[in-house]
DNA sequence: GGAAATAGTTAGTTATTACTAACTAACAAA
DNA sequence: TTTGTTAGTTAGTAATAACTAACTATTTCC
């Protein structure tokens, strides 16, 4: 087997991708370099000339994730809407549905056993996300579509638990209902409240 | 080492209660056998006189877990109060803050891998908190405490989300915060509502 | 076209871990 | 006291998985 040489850069991609798609496939901790190179067509070890320890390959995929999802939150966060918060869940629900594997593996206390760096990173990623809900409960705040008897950051809080309660349900339930539908829906409640 | 002998059932419970106590420690997957042999006091191959599998010990947590948890959720349901959902979601944190475990092995995609009933076990588990919150939910409708807008089915979702979401961000997050505290207090603002 | 750089291979090592085989010692009842 | 049962031991196996060393082949640049 001779596969086509690709680029570092190129093939370091290659494998980030094929680790969250195994990840989300199997679990994070089935993800072995031989089932990451043998998906894409290589030999085991290739995985450690672009990744010299098997842990720098799970930092480089919360990297991408991070830059990811910052972007799309950004993005809601940018386009005029009458409802930003909405957009900012919808937003992270869409891109969590084509990747079943972002609530494993940022909530995997296995990859987070000895690495510490991953541990912040992942730290790192929650309260990005915090900030950017908090950000868009305060537009809503401001613009009179949501109450401001609580703070934008306890209500972030709220937000956070709902979406990352449901997300998990639907990742180590093989995602057996609609993510964006369901987690929309639930959102909804929270916003009108239990109460009579 | 020549530990004292016990009996088998005793032995089985005490095996159950190091591996959640390990899998709290540092994560289900890091919970050898070896582990958890050593904490006790005997060599690894006396597990497999009590589990011949090691998936078969993780039942025997999973069963654990199902019998404490459903007990308290009936004492909270049976206890005559003016807050059926609040007593049912306190009891059920109450427990977790002492198991950090809990939310890790419920969830850990590493363990129901391969073992199917592992997976079944804690779907049944779910279920049953679904249960134990709608019928709470359903007493504090009749009595007037909440709204019947929502079926008690659909508000047990948001409640199940709020605090499997919360539960879990503590026991990734090493504990960082008070959990039944929090927990409640995100709860409340769940019945309360953002809407203004 | 040749040389340097580098993506990839083959062949192996080391550590871990679930699990087994065969034996031993404590306990309980006749 | 003897005898069967069973909790426990020591010693070892097979499989997995991260990682290394040394070599090869493909680019790229002069």
């Amino acid at each position: 087997m001779t596969p086509r040489r690709k680029t570092a850069a190129d093939r370091r991609a290659e494998i980030v991708a094929t680790a969250l798609a195994l990840a989300g496939e199997m679990g994070p901790h089935k993800v072995t370099t031989e089932a990451v190179a043998t998906r894409i067509g290589l030999t085991q070890p290739a995985i450690f000339r672009h990744f010299p320890r098997k842990d720098d390959m799970w930092l480089a995929v919360m990297a991408w994730l991070r830059e990811q999802l910052s972007a799309r939150w950004e993005a809601a966060l940018a386009a005029p809407t009458h409802d930003a918060l909405g957009a900012v869940v919808a937003a992270h629900l869409n891109f969590v549905s084509r990747l079943p594997a972002l609530p494993l593996v940022l909530l995997s206390p296995e990859l987070r056993r000895d690495c510490a760096a991953l541990a912040e990173e992942t730290e790192h990623l929650m309260t990005a996300f915090m900030a950017a809900l908090a950000r868009a409960i305060r537009l809503d705040q401001t613009a009179g579509r949501l109450s401001d008897r609580t703070t934008p950051e306890d209500a972030a809080q709220l937000v956070l638990a709902v979406v990352q309660g449901t997300a998990l349900r639907w990742a180590v339930g093989k995602q057996g209902f609609d993510l964006k539908g369901r987690g929309m829906c639930i959102l909804a409640m929270a916003i009108t409240g239990l109460a009579p």
